[in-house]
DNA sequence: GTAATTTGTCTATTGCTCTAGACATTTATA
DNA sequence: TATAAATGTCTAGAGCAATAGACAAATTAC
């Protein structure tokens, strides 16, 4: 249930499980958590283990403590994203959150590493577009993008991007009418560097990292990109 | 880079940046890894700190130490597994693996959870069969999944899957010659419990949880699965 | 109002984590 | 054979993590 001597405090093993547990449903049903008394007993360990975990969600917004009432939740559903062929950042979370936005965080060029230009049926080295995007549902990052265009055929791609905060609008602006999604590989690792920040992340806290190739309607690579979700925000839904 | 005072001990942060470079091709790209003096100045921790992430990973098995040589890595490649309207295991690993087989580890009849019951198309409580297999590629344990059947329709469908070690035979001796992927939602999370165990993680690993309903060739819902896979050995990719 | 429940604060102690330095052992190379 | 490069082992010390116990402060229920 907890392991010790595995290299991860176990206030961290309890916030994680905690946090997990609040999305999932099997805390806090009520808005309310239980008694610290109580978590000491079942997580078994000391009741100041129990307080450093929930200090920890305190500090991440999740849990929210008022004394001699208990301690309550301050934010709990995950947020699904589909994942298909036509799959869109600003009307994935439609319906589950009032409001979407994008913003470029920086953009510049590059030449494309072998497995990028692979992707995107390039030669190595091929100039590229890199664009850094950082997307929000109603004020809350959800996930860090790391998106590659093709230089030559879309040079405006960033400039665009940074007026209508889409991709879908900047690549209309550059006469793509559709596009679909051609594969998504999906892996899961520790947070690192600048995501950390950018998502709001504690130090720690897993990530979903999301490959993805878009082609035109001619079939035609137009985009690779890295999506990294908050896991404990997010779940990926394939199909229905 | 690297997060003190995080509740992740620097040894384990390490070794999962480690096992998650081997895995990417960032490090032993030669099959060896570089210096203990090296990694602990590109970390900036003490060479004692690297080699305790070291002697973790050689534990699981993930590198081997000479003395007098060098630090070598024993395994490498991540597995994809693709995820599609006709995914089955025995298939997924195709091409990518010599062996692939599921083992049952235990079944038992259980009334439908709330959830369950609602992917099913069944009445809350309604008599579930569970079955909990492991699945391994190459002798090396690669996902953990816990299956529910409606037991009306499938009362024999644990000795079936014991006797021929697939679901896709189990289900066709009940009578079900095909099936489909109706949806699969996918996170991610710390492993925990018999998982460790089972999947022969060090504690603190992730898994990949994949939900998944599939369904017979008339829509009717046939099994729901909650498999868990090893983030550092499998990705999984949609779509392609 | 009183008691019970719950979170907040403080002190002390033990064990694990990380750093630092020194030296041994094995292997490859000039 | 001598040197360099790499892993292996040992000791010592500073700081964080976890346990234990006691009591304060706020809220709720009787």
């Amino acid at each position: 249930m907890i392991d010790r001597r595995s290299g991860i405090a176990l206030w961290r093993q309890i916030a994680d499980r905690i946090r997990h547990g609040i999305a999932s449903g099997e805390f806090g049903g009520e808005g309310r958590l239980p008694p610290e008394l109580l978590l000491s007993q079942r997580f078994g360990v000391n009741r100041h283990t129990i307080r450093a975990a929930i200090a920890a969600l305190t500090q991440e917004g999740v849990l929210r403590a008022e004394q001699g009432r208990g301690t309550f939740v301050e934010k709990s559903r995950r947020l699904s994203y589909p994942i298909g062929p036509r799959t869109r950042f600003t009307e994935a979370l439609a319906g589950q959150t009032r409001e979407r936005r994008a913003v470029l965080l920086k953009s510049r060029h590059e030449p494309a590493r072998h497995d990028i230009a692979a992707a995107l049926g390039l030669e190595d080295g091929a100039l590229l577009i890199r664009l850094e995007t950082l997307s929000e549902a109603d004020g809350r990052p959800v996930s860090r993008s790391t998106s590659w265009f093709p230089a030559e055929r879309f040079p405006e791609i960033a400039e665009a991007f940074r007026q209508s905060g889409s991709i879908t609008r900047a690549l209309k602006a550059a006469g793509v009418v559709d596009y679909l999604r051609k594969s998504t590989t999906i892996s899961a690792r520790h947070a690192e560097g600048g995501d950390l920040e950018d998502l709001g992340l504690a130090p720690g806290a897993i990530v979903l990292a999301a490959e993805a190739v878009n082609i035109d309607s001619e079939g035609r690579p137009i985009q690779f990109a890295v999506t990294r979700f908050a896991a404990d925000r997010i779940e990926l839904v394939v199909g229905d």
